[in-house]
DNA sequence: CGGCTGACGACCT
DNA sequence: GAGGTCGCCAGCC
């Protein structure tokens, strides 16, 4: 059976504005929580939109004050390349968040739920 | 205007 | 378990 992307659901599109609203989303990610990139997504609409969550985070200048490092890859996985990697984690044991490897320790319970 | 290319995730073979 | 397909924004050349 050949693969149908529809069967997950029709098409969402969430107009234009996606890197403004991710920045907004991840703003509100308070210290001791971290998020995942398909959370941040479906906030925003939808899964799909998962890659482009990366995308906007990607796109942060290097003195912005957004947490960026409070978003995570699904399962609680740091999925930056090694150098930022290690940035990240060390940024989240200052919020007080603790980083087995490449993993955050109790993710499930870390996790922050957005709004809405 | 058009092609390239990045912090992803779910599902398929 | 590893690897491919698909969704589809924004900045840069």
């Amino acid at each position: 059976m050949p693969y149908d992307p529809n069967r997950h659901g029709p098409r969402r599109l969430i107009g234009p504005g996606l890197h403004a609203r991710v920045q907004a989303l991840v703003a509100t990610v308070p210290p001791g929580a971290v998020t995942t990139y398909g959370d941040v997504a479906q906030a925003l609409g939808g899964r799909q939109f998962a890659r482009h969550v990366g995308f906007a985070l990607a796109a942060l200048p290097s003195l912005s004050p957004l947490p960026w490092w409070r978003v995570v890859a699904a399962g609680g996985w740091l999925s930056l390349p090694a150098p930022a990697r290690r940035r990240q984690a060390r940024r989240l044991e200052a919020d007080g968040v603790a980083v087995l490897g490449d993993r955050v320790r109790d993710f499930e319970r870390r996790r922050h739920v957005f709004a809405g």
